[in-house]
DNA sequence: GGGTAAAGTGGGCATGCGCCCACTATGGTG
DNA sequence: CACCATAGTGGGCGCATGCCCACTTTACCC
């Protein structure tokens, strides 16, 4: 019998391939052939697993979408204690400064696989879509708290957020030292918009 | 005598088929045959004009930021007059809207590209970099005239505001009805954030 | 322990890329 | 008008990509 865990692992094992080859050598790197020489077997497995590269692509993103959902609900559970800026600060260096950062900067640099996300999955971007959707849930939290004074809708200021950070983060590889001085100016870049 | 002229035409040329293709194919599908192809000519003349395509592009996107500054001008001479949202949305439409789209599409999209500017101009990506300085310059004569209330500098504010609106046209082709509804949006993100 | 289905291997293909280069066409100059 | 520097042409190269496929290895079950 096939396990089936082992066909999983090796899913898994050029999932992390991949977010490897991603943060250190960019998107542009992100070759069939360097998620397997980066996983250490032969060029072939990719196309046992995945029907497609691009498929390969579009799975990866998905799978990486799933991690958000925990930080959501983490965040979403912060709702009232604290700062929001500290909040939403740690929420954002999280999504941009760690494995997500690779996959929004994969999403971003092509087109060509934001044009197939789309086809597969016609409700939108799905990363972004999730990425957008877990600062806004936590916004509602907030605002139903009362935290909030700006008078924008939670979907205008999520986005905004997001897109803020992303700004603010790009092409800065989110060293530990440097991703703390980020931090400060996303937190006061909140500040103006909360 | 080589007027000197011919050759900047067939510069421009190759510059306005590449943005061209941009607009209607994506980063992704600019490359050199398709920009000589789009413009009509053989592929060797960009290899004639430019040591590189590399170069071409780095070119493209310095040619293209010249046409930021007389933008920045008329907007910097709008401070104090009319809404301060109403001001940026026609400054961030315009840049976003347009023909900077596509720029700013090519810059977000190459990783590699961006590399290479930055290798040729130590100051950092310059489209970001003008597009940047353009609206902060608008809002500090806006602050000097007392009529921005965030307490966040400058600095902090327009990248915000860029990347915010940058996320709210990506990959909305900038069509006249579709652009009017971004418009509001984008105004909203102003309000709330100066 | 032999059989078999799955996983893994890597040579090799078609394609498309940027680039080189020998060649032709053009037009201003003495 | 002959000259020649310059612009334009396109065949073809080396390379890298994604993909196919015949082959070998592995590991599970009877």
């Amino acid at each position: 019998m096939p396990t089936g865990v082992a066909m999983r692992d090796a899913r898994d094992q050029l999932f992390d391939a991949a977010e490897r080859v991603l943060l250190r050598d960019g998107p542009s790197a992100l070759t069939s052939r360097a998620v397997t020489t980066e996983a250490g077997c032969a060029k072939g497995v990719l196309h046992r697993h995945f029907t497609d590269f691009d498929a390969f692509l579009a799975e990866l993103v998905r799978d990486r979408i799933g991690r958000l959902d925990d930080q959501a609900a983490a965040l979403r559970d912060r709702a009232g204690a604290g700062t929001l800026a500290d909040n939403l600060a740690d929420a954002l260096t999280a999504l941009f400064g760690s494995v997500a950062v690779a996959i929004v900067g994969l999403v971003t640099s092509r087109d060509d696989l934001r044009a197939r996300l789309r086809r597969t999955t016609p409700t939108g971007i799905p990363l972004v879509t999730e990425a957008t959707a877990m600062i806004a849930s936590y916004l509602t939290a907030e605002r139903e708290l009362g935290r909030i004074t700006a008078d924008a809708d939670v979907d205008t200021l999520a986005p905004t957020l997001i897109g803020a950070v992303h700004m603010l983060f790009a092409d800065r590889k989110g060293t530990p030292p440097e991703t703390e001085a980020v931090r400060r100016t996303v937190t006061t870049v909140i500040a103006a918009v909360v």
